[in-house]
DNA sequence: CGGATGCGTGGAAACGTTTCCAGAAGGAGG
DNA sequence: CCTCCTTCTGGAAACGTTTCCACGCATCCG
């Protein structure tokens, strides 16, 4: 069927070693031969078979990718940086997608094992079970986000806790009192990094943490849309909403719109996570940047190039704060809706 | 170092290939042993080999996607859908992007072929050298677009010219005369098949084809940037904007915007490719909506499943036209800018 | 001039699996 | 009781590569 190191071996009237040689450039090999090895090679078509390759030697080397979903602009992002990396260094990455469901997130973990895979770079959303085989199997490090109870793994972060802070503070410091944040935990459910950054920061500026005012929602668009409308709407003495990521932003950019409220004259909205149409929305959304292609890159990197440093946290990248139109001052509590 | 079918064999008290039929579900096996070698195979972790096992086999199965690049929210769902269909079909996928370099996209090829990959699917940036081979080396399925000079491939496309004839009706409705087409070929280059329907469409509603209005573009920020200010500075008569992208209408309605023009007031605006945004846009953003991910799907099941099918090109899907708020009725010839 | 050193080369083992073939056990039918 | 067939099992070949080892030959140094 297809053509092998022996049909080259043939063709150029040499052993099957001398062509894998010249091939690898592993060992010495005559200028005339290697001529002649390269011209039947040519010829005849012949491509080393990666599968027969990593038989014999190591695992045979790649990286797999797993993500929630590639249309999170964030996700997509995130998987160009890994996919450079891994360009650069060489490798291929097989990808596959969780759409946020842990079954399939441990199925798509299991067939990566099988393909001895050098590392595995995961955004996970399951539990522990399939990533602490991982972990022994292969390479694995986390980006955006940590599984839970798997320790020594590695997680490349954002520092969403700095971002949510200078967001917070540049609110505050705008005159905003009764800032809502949007996409607190649910009841009873533990806060996350940037919730907690929010109160903390509150805290910090002697204000009051308003209990009331933090809306819990999960990341999609659904909830995101009844938690922003259930706030926009009961809430008159809001004046500005932190949405804790782009999809909470977008809800309450178009709940904000439907009830005919001006941004920022009546409302200043801003949120984690700089998507393109932040800048196209009218006005551009204030929002904090998350450096979403360095961390897959380094992600790739840490999994393929640095086994050593596995198991000690990297520092977490800086998300900068970047300022547009959307944050003005508080205009008082608004009349009615 | 890793544990393989001897081991189990051995810890099993069985010979290898009981151990592979037991996996494979190939041959008959005593339940008895069938017991003991799945509790070997869990005791000591043992996942089979797919480089082994594709070695023996046929090639080993798995697809290949190549795109330019993926904070494209169309390639983006369009790589959604691949992945989907691959994952109903058991098979892994292999992700590179070119970039929309040439060079790297043969390079990227290459290395797919050496993979054995049952088949390619690909948004084409090059030329045909490297498709050529790996048409005749693996299944090829081109997406989105197809590439020039490789006869025999099919092309999943998007019915852009029945959903640019529709945009163009659509506008030419509201009473527009003078559309400016942001995205045309570069003078003395071929137009693609927007333009020609843009063209046609306007030829067939009895109205004259505007060459100065036909604005040459690259689909990338700089371009399109660029392409929109010196129309939109220059050409007080134009009423409507037909984008033929979604970077182009981005840069339209960023331009608007600088301008103080309003959308639709003093110009329509109108684009191919339903992004996420043009819904946030304020108006939201009229659009030709094309179904990436029916189309990464389709293009994935045939590369995989339907052999007999390649070579005619199918049937391209139906674009369909989604109003929104950024078209209406032309204002007369504005007033200086 | 002889042995050591070096290069260029080919043969063969090994990688982990699937699959063909043959052997063993056990029941059924003559 | 012997034979045949079925069911289960194990050995071994094959897949395409890399790499170790050995061999021939020329060159160099003593």
């Amino acid at each position: 069927m297809s053509v092998t190191i022996k049909d080259v071996a043939a063709g150029a009237g040499v052993g099957i070693a001398t062509v894998s040689r010249v091939f690898n450039g592993s060992g010495p090999v005559g200028a005339a031969t290697r001529e002649r090895v390269l011209a039947a090679a040519r010829e005849l078509g012949y491509r080393p078979s990666a599968g027969a390759r990593s038989l014999r030697g190591r695992g045979g080397g790649g990286v797999g990718l797993v993500l929630p979903d590639l249309t999170d602009p964030f996700a997509a992002e995130l998987a160009e940086g890994v996919l450079a990396a891994a360009r650069d260094l060489g490798e291929h990455v097989v990808i596959d997608l969780s759409g946020g469901d842990a079954a399939r997130e441990a199925a798509i973990v299991g067939r990566f094992l099988e393909r001895r895979l050098e590392g595995v770079v995961a955004v996970p959303c399951g539990e522990s079970a399939p990533w602490a085989e991982a972990a022994r199997a292969a390479g694995l490090v986390f980006a955006e986000r940590v599984a839970r109870g798997v320790p020594g793994v590695p997680g490349v972060l954002a520092d969403d806790a700095t971002g949510v802070r200078h967001l917070t503070e540049y609110l505050a410091g705008l005159g905003h009192r009764r800032i809502a944040y949007l996409g607190a935990a649910a009841p009873g459910g533990e806060p996350d990094v940037r919730e907690r950054a929010f109160r903390a920061a509150l805290t910090r500026l002697g204000l009051a943490v308003p209990e009331s005012l933090l809306v819990p929602a999960r990341p999609n668009r659904d909830s995101a849309y009844a938690a922003a409308a259930g706030l926009l709407q009961s809430r008159d003495d809001v004046t500005a909403v932190l949405a804790a990521g782009h999809l909470l932003g977008e809800a309450a950019v178009l709940v904000a719109r439907e009830l005919d409220l001006r941004v920022p004259a009546d409302v200043s909205i801003a949120m984690v996570d700089d998507v393109p149409w932040a800048e196209l929305c009218d006005p551009p959304l204030t929002a904090v940047a998350r450096p979403a292609r360095a961390m897959g890159r380094r992600a790739c990197e840490l999994v393929l190039r640095d086994p050593a440093r596995r198991g000690h946290a990297p520092e977490p990248l800086p998300a900068e704060l970047v300022v547009r139109g959307s944050c003005g001052p508080p205009r008082g509590a608004r009349a009615g809706r």
